[in-house]
DNA sequence: ATCCTAACTTGGACTTTGTCCAAGTCAATA
DNA sequence: TATTGACTTGGACAAAGTCCAAGTTAGGAT
């Protein structure tokens, strides 16, 4: 996330103070914040920042490659800054924690051509579902 | 779905006209429909209808597990009458349309305990994304 | 340095999607 | 066919996201 904002400028962003913090508050490599969380934090830092513009932020960030966007559930999408390398997501079904996990293979092989209806498949996103350590019953305790 | 009906009143329902209308409206195997869809054409039987018992009921059918929720974009849930056969989703990039798909394997055996962090895990959700043929850039046309 | 302007930001109105509730209705049992 | 608790209704409300006209500003041009 470091040399991100160099990226950006690189293709031809214009770098605003607002920009900037929303960036800074994607640093980091297993943060999962909706638009709302973002913004909070944001305005933590530069309290006139608009929901707007984090929500343009992040939509450019997305049509850039250089964020994620998740919707592990029906709520609010989430933003994933670790664009680039490969990964899936473990979600607790009761509090809904979400991890970055590595699961072996490429879930796209698994799809075999004739299952494919003439698409140009090109991502497989896998959400994994159980209960994290937290949200298990617990057993003589 | 034929013998839904059915097995939902051995499990204590109470057979409402408006029920056994969304259960009708879901019936066929392709469909993918969000909750105002269903109250659309719910209505379209049974105009007296409310978008309150369409959600109800909806969410009664997931929590019996005979209805998935899909969550496959950020926007509406939608909802997939084909709990009993396992099954993944292949969702276009363009226009969104939604097809039942079946990759082989069981995406679960690819995670492997060091990457389940505790969690003890149920489900995992595949969605392929891609263009679908009539999304697909025309060659030579 | 400063000017200029297209790009960016703002706040608020608006839309979509979903939840909640008090009051009325009705399916299923006795 | 009477009863009653489960179900339904409509409308208010909430959450998440989009849109827009007006104001501001980053960064190239001078």
């Amino acid at each position: 996330m470091d040399d991100l904002l160099e990226r950006l400028r690189e293709r031809g962003w214009r770098l605003t103070s607002q920009r900037r913090v929303v960036a800074e508050v994607l640093g980091g490599e297993h943060v999962h914040l909706t638009a709302d969380e973002v913004h909070a934090r944001a305005a933590a830092r530069l309290p006139e920042i608009s929901r707007a513009t984090v929500y343009n932020t992040l939509g450019e960030l997305v049509a850039l490659g250089e964020v994620l966007e998740l919707a592990t559930d029906g709520r609010a999408r989430r933003y994933d800054p670790n664009a680039h390398r490969a990964h899936q997501h473990l979600v607790c079904s009761g509090c809904g924690a979400i991890r970055d996990v590595h699961p072996h293979g490429d879930p796209l092989a698994a799809l075999p051509a004739a299952e494919r209806f003439g698409f140009a498949v090109t991502a497989a996103e896998v959400t994994y579902r159980g209960l994290c350590p937290d949200c298990l019953p617990q057993h003589g305790g």
